[in-house]
DNA sequence: GAGGTTAGTGTCAGTCGCTGACAATTGACA
DNA sequence: TGTCAATTGTCAGCGACTGACACTAACCTC
């Protein structure tokens, strides 16, 4: 993991040719996945149709994806890497959940330009519900959310100075956090407005409460 | 759902003999499939090694269980009702957290003979780990919590006299505290002890420092 | 710039999970 | 006992995915 500034887009310029051509079949296949995925539904799309939209092999498709699964979750895996930056770049006086809380709300004012680069945010928009519709996908969904957990929960750990496996604390806040996190994405995928400000109202509405019981200083006070 | 005892085990007595015979055929398949994948592994097991232990063709399998996956959560699916079953069990007086809280602690100490009934509280344990180490049936198990949390919540609501859609207090405590359930699970199935002892003594434990927050009496008190 | 190296791709054959259709069997019940 | 309905087996086929191998095109060196 090179940090870089953090909330930059991880574009890191393609250089010989050999790369920018696996760069654009990479896009394009990833385009088209999730242009058949959310008109046709997941199941409904064939790994075959989308390879036939590149005029590609199958074979050359999971070369560049593990699972057909793998390609619905690429934009998401930008996203949450945004969030771990602007969670690194949190301010040591924070208190765990307050820098949290900040770090997604930021999140979600940047990750825009970002996403864009890639996808037309308006085919992210409609990829993360289908994520959340499609039940072979959320289940895929929410074991990447844990895995997240636990890398947040050793950055929090860090911060406060605690050893992660001996004080319950951190895991606890960050599981009761991604808790309402979850929720919320859930609603928004339900709801009816699918705009990112929603998204990030909704977040900022329901952390709201959370209470101050897990944003209390921590530093000093024994498990 | 007919309610019955609530912690009674699902065990209606099979009458005809046709019954008896699917009863039967249905549970050689699950122990046979659970003693496979706890030894051989989930992926390294194929669904056609587990009719062979069983005698019946492959097509049957899929008459008894939807998926490979399935039959890999039969038991847990026991567990689940078993604790909703002793919430719904839980005075009204008691605060949500806390009778949350004591359907799981209760559950875990009368759990034991419902699932001695169908396999081995040993081949249980053993399963629940493989489940928490095998990536996919781990995104399912995810899935099926979060299903379960949306029920519990709707519950709580009912005994609060909320509604769930308008209220977030329902949704983000049963949220909060299914995370950190999630995440003793988990630790359990990662660390030494593999009996219920060591799950419901961690579960209380960790349940301690979600704090008197989300505890306290809703009643009365506007959203 | 020819020639060898290497990375990316296509083809093919095969495994595994899963399903629909149909026929054969077997318990239930008059 | 004979009919009815439920359970099962067989078979054919789809879709996700993989290993092996041959082919092509970018790259790198002399």
């Amino acid at each position: 993991m090179t940090a870089e500034q953090p909330t930059a887009p991880r574009t890191p310029a393609p250089v010989g040719l050999r790369e920018r051509k696996k760069r654009r079949t990479r896009d394009a296949l990833l385009r088209a996945a999730l242009e058949l995925f959310t008109t046709r539904g997941y199941e409904g799309t064939t790994v075959d149709e989308i390879v036939d939209a590149v005029d590609v092999s199958q074979r050359t498709f999971f070369r560049y994806f593990a699972s057909k699964e793998e390609v619905a979750f690429a934009v998401q895996q930008m996203v949450e890497r945004h969030f771990v930056a602007a969670l690194a770049e949190r301010p040591a006086h924070e208190a765990p959940l307050e820098a949290m809380r900040n770090a997604v709300l930021t999140a979600w004012d940047t990750i825009g330009e970002a996403i864009m680069e890639v996808v037309p945010i308006e085919l992210y928009l409609r990829t993360f519900q289908m994520i959340e519709s499609t039940p072979a996908l959320l289940a895929v969904h929410l074991r990447r959310s844990i895995e997240m957990e636990e890398n947040i929960a050793r950055l929090i750990a860090d911060r406060e100075g605690l050893d992660v496996d001996a004080d319950p604390r951190p895991r606890v806040a960050v599981a009761a956090f991604s808790g309402v996190m979850r929720t919320t994405g859930h609603l928004w995928g339900r709801g009816e407005d699918a705009s990112l400000e929603a998204i990030r109202a909704l977040t900022e509405a329901y952390l709201d409460h959370l209470g101050p019981a897990l944003a209390a200083d921590w530093r000093g006070a024994p498990a």
